[in-house]
DNA sequence: CAGTGGTCTAGACCACATT
DNA sequence: ATGTGGTCTAGACCACTGT
């Protein structure tokens, strides 16, 4: 009946399900490249073999997600990660007065190391297996205010050296899609609170035992791989974590 | 044409949303209550006077925030905030290995006062209208981990008393909704590391200067309103707060 | 202007839950 | 068996964008 289609719409399957996963393959495999324009739905609907309502709910999943975003008028672009204000999807912490800002980085330490248990735990690969250390220091209005410790599975980045972390004009996860491909799509976070240790205080600018907000976050791509652990310590003292829970209202 | 419509389409609108604020309306009336079911959609369909493709649109919406509860094969029901698992939708205070559990509660004080200006302008109030400054000590496997410093707006609470809070079985959410007719929507929280102080560390059981997480929440109601204001003093020993982010994936 | 995404319709059939 | 929400279709018209 349809060119594209084998299946009918069987009992237990989701065709928009399929048609979001077919989208996502379509992302992995690179046929559509982040800031470019994918094809119009009417195309997709064709190409998939499934009505435009059909193809309008897989992308509406994947826009919810913020893996794709619509443009009324232009079309549908795949996600990237420039200073938009997706920038600030992942990006939680705001001046005490509630505004927003960019922050400034400067990578602090470099390492080639291997995964322990825990490391590899969150990473879901093998104890021992190569991963990639460094440190970014991020200022606000010209305090460091963020340590972020980064961990990476080196088998992920081949081509992520010091070099390119300090050259780079980007954020880190656009860094990322440049240099391997890799889309970070969700994070999980849990915070606790803290205390300086001498080292990092050092860093931050306080006095070692000054309360520090400890973040552990581990992000992930497609498929739920996850990417990249980080733990991030942040002094508390003139910016905050925010979270805004349900609200997608107008 | 539609008995119940008077508008048609008309550039600008959208029907849906139209649609979904009636819906709120109805809500806010107590037309329909917490815990109940709404009609069917095919029936609120003839009622708006609008397809069942739109008004499920605009259920879609209440439902993604949390505002309805579809069933499957039972019907779509009005959030309320019993035991279920929505209960964890303003709770995110989770144990260190991940698994998630219900506090026992304490009411440790109780006060009526004006409000101060910071207050006033968090709950959208006047300066020196009457609030409600109540405590409770919330505990985990035994420990005391959150000290929980709320304030509500005393117009909006005439019902709420000491000993309703003391008495009370269930959550404060769904107290408010018992007593006060006002439905927890949506939150907003910051936070930042902070010390104890003498006061709530003997609370929380630990020594003056412990690490906390200091919380500041403002929960809403329909239309944006805000009901209460809510400073959660968190000890992140055993302890820690979760936030996951973009994810709805099945 | 043509092309895009956004909204809306009026049905159909399916899977699930209760009676 | 009946009624519910969940999926899907095959169109239509609208609003917005760029040429």
């Amino acid at each position: 009946m349809n060119p594209q289609r084998s299946e009918p719409p069987g009992p237990g399957n989701h065709l928009y399900k399929e048609v979001k996963h077919r989208i996502l393959e379509s992302l992995r495999t690179g046929e559509w490249k982040p800031g470019e324009a994918i094809p119009s739905e009417k195309k997709l609907g064709e190409r998939f073999g499934v009505s435009i309502g059909t193809l309008r709910k897989a992308v509406d999943e994947l826009s919810a997600e913020n893996v794709l975003i619509r443009h009324q008028g232009r079309g549908t672009f795949v996600a990237s990660h420039g200073r938009g204000r997706y920038f600030f999807s992942f990006f939680h912490i705001v001046r005490q007065d509630g505004l927003r800002e960019y922050p400034s980085v400067e990578l602090v330490d470099f390492a080639r190391g291997q995964a322990d248990q825990a490391t590899a735990a969150a990473l879901d690969i093998g104890v021992g297996d190569k991963v990639l250390h460094y440190t970014n220091r991020l200022s606000l209005q010209g305090h460091a205010v963020i340590l972020d410790e980064i961990t990476v599975p080196a088998a992920l980045f081949p081509r992520l050296s010091e070099r390119a972390l300090r050259e780079r004009r980007s954020t880190v996860y656009q860094l990322y899609q440049e240099l391997a491909g890799v889309s970070v799509i969700r994070t999980r976070e849990r915070v606790r609170a803290t205390k300086a240790d001498p080292a990092r205080a050092r860093l931050l600018h306080v006095a070692a035992g000054h309360p520090l907000l400890l973040l552990v976050r581990i992000a992930r791509s497609f498929k739920e791989r996850p990417v990249e652990l980080r733990h991030s310590y942040v002094c508390t003292d003139r910016h905050e974590y925010a979270v805004d829970l349900l609200g997608d209202e107008a």
